[in-house]
DNA sequence: CAAATATAATAGTATTACTATCATTTTATA
DNA sequence: TATAAAATGATAGTAATACTATTATATTTG
């Protein structure tokens, strides 16, 4: 993946003006993903990027309709990356198996290192994903923006590992709902273990975390 | 359970002033409910509320510091009032699993029944917490919230079900993991089913969820 | 170089999330 | 039953948020 330029393309309705384009665009982008994951956000508003980035809050707004459609377009951006580093994790790997295990690794870890794609930071951006995604569909309006396609990316990465399971259980009735339990599991727990550990039982520290979604995946395939 | 008076006492730092005390205090619980599973917790207002009870947001303040702390109560309720439940439903069982299975029976399913208890709706409660609690613990203060004790029900329902666990497998080193991912993948499941429904698998209906975490769950511990 | 486009600078509005004050009603108690 | 204490109502006000609008000034593009 390093050196590789890929370009990842989020669907025009989740943005006014594309960001990719402009010099103020990205700078929207990785200033939003520094200062959300420095204040969270909740915190995070279009005037104190705005600050940030010196420019007024209604240029922000030139870019994006608000602060959520933000974090809907960062979470796209994350999964559609998320599948290309699927797709090369599992490139070239014949046993299905190996290639669900190489899939879980990516989608329970958070991202160590950035390979500096772009202007955006990765790292950062999945340590966001890890702790903030769930807020960009838990909102009234879920039902209209998944018509739009916001989660047409998320979506894509569950489909593309169901397929991995259904190739290896093909009778196995939920590859949907274990592999959304299993991303979204994983978040938590990392969550927890910094904020509410006794929810969890990461004592030992949250590499246990992969570990445990993987043998509970391969259990519940009765593999 | 019908016909029986169990006294939820909810802990004073939850509260400015305790609303089980008073009417308009009690009015405020009932009223919140009813408004909050109508409009979701995003819309829900203090000063829509008092509309409702025909009161100043100001006397609103006079019992809950802010909206935030009133998500926080009433989970705190939701949780205090499933350990009763769970006590209920596995007392006199003798089979640790069917201790296990009948707690998670109560864990992944949405409350059907008003049982009238006071003036809680449980139904829409019930319903408020599968699809809003997970933003009482996703917050900027959680930590600090988490020291004062607002967590304490919830963290002592996942370690009640996590000994029963522990007494099937001793030696099962992610009890707490294992029924926090079976709590929240069960209320997201039955958001995805009604929003998102290519995260789940629930064409056939919501009752597989209830089936595929019990199912899970006796795998992980090869049961 | 002109026209189009993007950005900056500034102002303004409605709503939210509160806080403050004081009058009125209800409740407790002597 | 009178009186103090507590609770509630009515009203006003503030700071921040989440925008929208306008116009001037750059910058890019054809």
């Amino acid at each position: 993946m390093k050196n590789l330029r890929v370009n990842i393309e989020i669907s025009s309705k989740l943005y006014l003006k594309n960001p990719d384009t402009s010099e103020l665009g990205q700078s929207i982008l990785s200033n939003s993903i520094e200062l959300i994951s420095e204040i969270g956000f909740e915190a995070f508003t279009f005037k104190k990027l705005g600050e940030v980035i010196n420019s007024p809050e209604s240029s922000v707004y030139r870019y994006f309709k608000n602060k959520h459609s933000l974090l809907v377009y960062l979470t796209s951006w994350y999964w559609y990356w998320t599948e290309y580093r699927l797709v090369f994790a599992t490139i070239n790997i014949d046993l299905p198996q190996e290639r669900l295990m190489r899939s879980l690794d990516i989608l329970t870890k958070p991202v160590l290192i950035d390979n500096s794609f772009s202007y955006i930071n990765e790292v950062l951006l999945s340590e966001i994903i890890f702790s903030e995604s769930i807020k960009a569909y838990h909102t009234k309006d879920v039902d209209e923006e998944n018509k739009k396609g916001c989660f047409k990316a998320y979506k894509g990465v569950v489909q593309r590992v169901s397929d991995i399971i259904l190739e290896l259980s093909p009778e196995f009735a939920f590859p949907h709902m274990l592999i959304s339990t299993v991303i979204e599991g994983a978040h938590q727990q990392h969550y927890f273990s910094k904020h509410l550990p006794a929810l969890t039982d990461t004592n030992k520290g949250e590499v246990g975390i992969s570990e445990f979604y993987k043998t509970l995946t391969l259990k519940t395939l009765d593999l």
